[in-house]
DNA sequence: GTCTATACAGCGATAGAC
DNA sequence: GTCTATCGCTGTATAGAC
């Protein structure tokens, strides 16, 4: 028997720690962040949390696992509402606004800076997320190939690691700015090649 | 009457400092850096670092700056050694490609990622470099244009922020691959479209 | 599952001798 | 200009009570 009635949102306490550490890992980094932030935004101890996830690495771990499936799910839902592969592309961007709205980067870009810092464990699923993004981005360019909607010279493959590479760092530099127009105006053109 | 005899290199302790210091930063970010670090590489005690840089901030200030000047004497190198804006804007790759091969980031890149730690005059910095880079690369952009050598719409401004953007995410994403040969994929797709 | 208490290492920074 | 010594704080992490 669960513990939540029905009704709730059911927000256990690990998920409220990992809300809270996504939040502030995405504005500050892996290094400038600590148990102690989270423990005060929730209002519990730091030994409370080491109960949930004992060392930092796993709590990072944990992070990136979650953040990649819940993309994974945004790109799902992309392909099912999106018919055009340019509908698509544009949700991705999208995607990347929402993020920088909120005065985050995306956490993997953020990883991947510290990413000499970051234990294996963490490491490997930082790369990971950037994969399975190159996957799903060949998959739209290929599609705007197919239908015609899409012009391109030279690998489906190196376009979609430009794509993201290009985000990130447009989300990289606008952090420095705070500036979603900025980030739309360096989207706006990295996409334009491909009309 | 200087401490340095002729044919010394001429390397002081602040130099040394701000070497060890400049690598460390590129490779690990500023928030995971310390002075221990750099003391030990030096063979100094921490106490000494504190003579020459009594806050972090203010090496770290020091570091963007150096850095700043360093890019901008390169920058000026291409300009009076490149004719073709082409082999500017190849010379500009370049000088991103050497220093990933090293297996570091550009250094204000890595600021960018940790903006919101870094102290305001750090802060300035930063932009300072970016905004340094685009009135070069615009500069760049315009001769292309002029000459009929470059084609692209829309604002020369931009199409200089989407190329920091781009080498700079190019940079985050291929640390964690530590491959040179995605960078250099990545940013001749980015300046494919210019042609 | 959360608490108090604590261990222990590392950090930035300073005082004062040399 | 560099040292020894030290301070105060923060960080991750653990033990054991509740």
């Amino acid at each position: 028997m669960p513990t939540t009635a029905q009704g709730d949102t059911d927000v256990g306490t690990p998920t409220r720690i990992l809300d809270a550490a996504e939040r502030i890992v995405q504005a500050r980094g892996f290094n400038a962040f600590s148990y102690g932030d989270v423990a005060v935004e929730l209002g519990i101890t730091t030994a409370a949390l080491h109960y949930h996830y004992p060392r930092k690495a796993e709590l990072g771990r944990a992070l990136i696992t979650r953040y990649t499936s819940r993309f994974a799910a945004r790109l799902k839902a992309l392909d099912d509402a999106s018919g055009s592969a340019q509908a698509k592309l544009d949700g991705y961007v999208g995607i990347y606004a929402q993020v920088l709205a909120q005065g985050k980067m995306c956490l993997c870009g953020m990883l991947a800076a510290e990413y000499l810092t970051l234990s294996e464990s963490m490491q490997t699923a930082v790369r990971e997320f950037f994969e399975h993004n190159e996957i799903w981005l060949g998959q739209v360019l290929e599609q705007g190939k197919a239908d015609g909607s899409m012009r391109f010279t030279g690998e489906v493959e190196d376009i979609a690691k430009m794509i993201i590479s290009g985000l990130e760092g447009a989300m990289l530099v606008s952090m420095a700015y705070g500036s979603v127009e900025r980030f739309m105006k360096v989207a706006a053109s990295l996409l334009a090649s491909l009309h």
